[in-house]
DNA sequence: GCCGATGATGCAGATTTTGCATAGGGCATG
DNA sequence: CATGCCCTATGCAAAATCTGCATCATCGGC
């Protein structure tokens, strides 16, 4: 029996979709069907109902749930408890992030942490949306940072997992400057012919965000994709090497903007506002853990 | 992470000695050596420290112990509640014992338990003395029925696994007969010819109680091993056959003695007397199991 | 009736696990 | 100090398992 079987049960059971849960555990659909099959007979017991649609959990299934839960997080709580016994006092943080937030926004905000509760020993895990939320559930991390808008809710129970606004951050259109701090390629007004286009990789969550601000608009841009990629740094580059328009967070191009090595290509319309939120299990963890909420609580942003 | 590794580490922190912990885990040292290893690969951590000698846990060690002990009872415990579920009212009660007492003991014992509950569905496990107890520990059976002598005694704690004799039995040494119902393979009194002995496999209970009475003598009778063999039933049609002398349960040759196809070998003091217990966890079961230990209770032999 | 979506299955390749043989380290004994 | 014993770790090849791809069977919706 496998603590992965459970993990993938889990999943299964939030979306009643083989399929689905099979591409939130980075498994193919044939892996997941027979690893929850496999689960089902350790157990001598079918646990999801195949023949209804959407797929049911059975009773037992749904008892089942429970004691998984339990499991999953026991196990996790309990490695994080050893790590912190073989730590010693000055035991490691664990925090999990995007890679974005991890490079724009962390590094600064782990300062004025520091800055209030002394030198800290944080650990970080950069993961895409799902991992980042798997992550925190399932233990492995305490604490995760994430960009919060209305337009793309998490998944996650805000009971089971409180948040607190620790930050802002604005995803702006910016472009190489061209000939008199102009961009190189703005976003409208480029006439007839379409504008180089670097898109953050599908799937991803910022991408979710970049198409409601488009959605938002009356008019749709007249772009054209030219490179798509997953990490905020590496398209940064590539539009300061003037290869195209892209959106970036404003705080990971402070420097740039300032030095002009980067400029706004559009008008404020096609910028959003959004939250930096931390996000905790209500679960309650060593004191060390418990010590840095109650900080972010009080000096939250709201 | 696997359900294996906590049991591994489980009978690890047992015994406190790889080897040893590995043959009782019916693995070969090596394979869990690196076993263990895993588990602390997964945790971070240092479980046991191998230094010292014997192996100790650490202090990560002592307290992963308690949670992997909650874990692997979680999910044995959830799993039987699954099968119970899946069975309806009428579920399975699971018994797990000695090959011979399945045979000997338990058919009868069974049919005066039915008498006063009613009938029963029930499941047996036949395993070795490790195996028994690693089932009743693990929870993968509600009850093990064993043979008790003090000179034998389980590895289990009596608070964690209370027990009730149910049953007598004695272990007697037995032959085919020769002229006029003698033993044709006598224990004693053979001259200078050794006797030949059908031997129970070696590292089995029984042996360990064979041993004790052997030992207990004052002279060592002349005995020549010709048989070796885990299985109560293959001897005890061996010794029918004539191979020569061994030791069986009572109960199993009841009607083999009164036919006179078999006879008593050797004198009474070369018997010995045991009991057979039923054990189970304290942890509190279903319904059902409840209601079948409250009888046990009411008719145990004392 | 057809289409898209969902879950199951056959199969080959890749990964992991296992046991055997053996090395290396510590401890007691002569 | 040498020797032998007992203990755990490691190299390696065979075996078992897991995984992904391609494909099939089934079912609900248009």
């Amino acid at each position: 029996m496998e603590l992965s079987w459970l993990e993938d049960f889990l999943t299964l059971s939030n979306t009643l979709n083989f399929s689905r849960a099979a591409e939130l555990r980075n498994l193919t659909q044939p892996t997941f069907s027979r690893r929850i099959r496999n689960l089902e007979n350790w157990l001598g017991v079918t646990l999801v109902d195949r023949g209804t649609f959407p797929a049911s959990l059975t009773a037992e299934g749904r008892s089942f749930r429970k004691a998984a839960e339990e499991t999953v997080h026991a196990l996790y709580r309990e490695r994080e408890q050893c790590l912190q016994m073989a730590g010693g006092e000055a035991s490691f943080q664990s925090f999990v992030t995007l890679h974005t937030i991890a490079v724009s926004f962390f590094p600064h905000w782990l300062h004025t942490l520091e800055g209030k509760l002394g030198p800290l020993r944080t650990r970080m895990t950069c993961a895409t949306m799902n991992d980042c939320v798997e992550n925190l559930v399932s233990g492995a991390s305490n604490f995760m940072l994430f960009y919060a808008h209305p337009s793309a809710p998490l998944r996650l129970d805000p009971v089971q997992y409180p948040s607190l606004v620790v930050g802002k951050e604005r995803l702006i259109p910016v472009s190489a400057p061209g000939r008199g701090r102009k961009p190189r390629h703005p976003l409208l007004g480029g006439g007839t012919k379409p504008t180089p286009y670097l898109r953050y990789a599908r799937h991803t969550f910022i991408t979710r965000l970049i198409d409601t601000i488009i959605a938002a608009q009356p008019k749709p841009p007249l772009l054209e994709v030219r490179h798509e990629n997953a990490l905020t740094l590496s398209l940064k580059v590539m539009t300061m090497e003037g290869h195209g328009l892209t959106w970036l967070p404003e705080t990971s191009i402070k420097a740039e903007l300032q030095a002009g090595s980067l400029v706004l290509a559009g008008p404020s319309e096609w910028s959003l506002a959004m939250e930096i939120r931390a996000y905790r299990s209500v679960q309650r963890g060593a004191r060390e853990k418990e010590r840095i909420w109650s900080l972010l609580h009080e000096s939250a942003v709201d």
